[in-house]
This record gives structure tokens, sequence and C-alpha cells, in this order.
DNA sequence: CCAATTGTTCAATAACTTTTGAACTAAGGA
DNA sequence: TCCTTAGTTCAAAAGTTATTGAACAATTGG
């Protein structure tokens, strides 16, 4: 079982701004960005919405070429589509991840976690 | 008379990703991006749509920071907001411009001029 | 096998966006 | 003043996107 993503030549300049053009799923990407080379699972998102909502958001990511989804048992593992978004759109992902670290209006994920401070 | 701008710092991602998202502001800002420097009016774009219809996404540029317009006459002198969108995100307009310019999806400006070719 | 976990699909609804045409305003030139 | 040019506003229609809950499917652990 694989889920479909579009090939490289497929991914939409367009489409890919208008995905990342929502503040829900520009926190997913953002949080993404912050554990690259961690693959994450649907559910550690699930501080931005529920379950269904996030199924739809990230159905978009996919769809869109931002993100690849690896099935793996019943989770999906998720991960950016850097390699194939620098060779697309160069510097793109880079700037909008580094705008979006510094956007205080975009939701958290891990809003809920214990902080521990000296 | 002056049309509203947000400030710089008013300026959203998720609402410039979301308003660039679209295939006929993507087509506008090229343009404007092309003739950098030389103040475009609307009637330049008369060939991604219709004047309402223009007149709709212009203001829709506008309200999100991406463009400027100083009302002369009976005219709106559009510019990128170029020097504030370096500031709020740096190095994004230029990636989305760049990969734009190579978007031969995206619909073109002055589809119908006269080409003279050797 | 049974239950729990992980995530999808479906249909409904609500909310927004795009596009259109007709009517309008405001400035500039004859 | 009257006409033209440049662009806006408004309301309606069409289309799209986001959010929800209930039902479903597939895998894993006991």
């Amino acid at each position: 079982m694989t889920l479909p993503h579009p090939t490289a030549d497929q991914i939409s300049l367009p489409n890919v701004l208008a995905v990342l053009g929502d503040p829900t799923r520009l926190a997913i990407v953002r949080y993404l960005a912050s554990k690259e080379g961690v693959p994450l699972n649907c559910s550690q998102f699930l501080d931005l919405g529920s379950k269904t909502n996030l199924s739809y958001h990230l159905a978009k990511l996919r769809e869109a070429g931002v993100t690849r989804a690896e099935v793996v048992g019943t989770s999906r593992l998720i991960t950016l589509r850097r390699d194939d978004l620098d060779r697309r759109f160069p510097g793109l992902l880079d700037s909008v991840i580094a705008a979006a670290v510094d956007d205080t209006a975009l939701p958290v994920v891990g809003a809920h976690e214990i902080k521990i401070h000296a």
C-alpha cells in the first residue's frame, strides 16, 4: 500500500503556494522542518486540529508535493520533500520556513508540552 | 485620495502565500517584477482578465501587502512592495519570482503583442 | 480472536473565493 | 460642459475549501 504523490515535475508553483497559504498547514511544515530527518506520524500534529481535519490537511500537502508519506503499519511517516522542492523552486522552501519560524501568529505543535525551565 | 495598505508589520505570511497561490495574481507579480521600477496601471493587465476581475485581484495583492498602488489622476500606479517583503520575508519574493519566470503554465501579460523576429 | 491504535472516507454544512455584468465615481481633454 | 478614460462597487451566481461526526479499514499487541 502506497499513497499517491505527484512526480517532481508535476509539482505546481501556484498550488504549492496556495497549500502553504493556510496557517494549519504552515504550522505542519514548520514542525516538519524543525524535526527534519525524523519522520513524524499524523498523530503528532493533533494539537493543530481533529484527526479528520489533519487527514485532510496532510493529504493537501502530499497531493501538492510538499510532503511525502510512507505507509508503515498503521502509521504514515511524513517528511518534507525538500530535495524535489529545492530542485523545482530553489530557495523557496527555506525562505518560507525561515519566515514561518518567526511567525508568532501560527498555531504551535506541542503547545501542551511540559516545559522544564532552569 | 489614497488606497488602504497594510503596514509592513501587518503583512502576514500565510496571507501572502495564499494570495500568491493564484495563477492570475502570480502572473501579475511576475510581470511587475519583469518591469521593476516602471509603475504600471491596471489596464496593462487586461490580458489576464476583465477589468472587474483585475480590480478584484489587484485589491487582493494590495491588501496582502504584496503591491503598492498610488493614485495618480484616474490611474493607479502599481509597484511591488519589494522593500517591505524582503525585510519581512527575506528571499521569499525572489524565489517566488524566479520560479514563476520558469512556469509555462501561468497566463502571460502581453500575449497579443506583435512579435518581431529576425 | 479481541481490542486498541492509526488513519481514511463519506456526506453534510459552513464559509470563503472567484467571476460576472450593470451601475457608479472621479479626473482629464475637447 | 460633455465625453472619454480609468477604475471601483455592488449583488448575484458559481465554485472551492475547511470542518465536523459517524462509519470504516488495517495493523498490532494481548
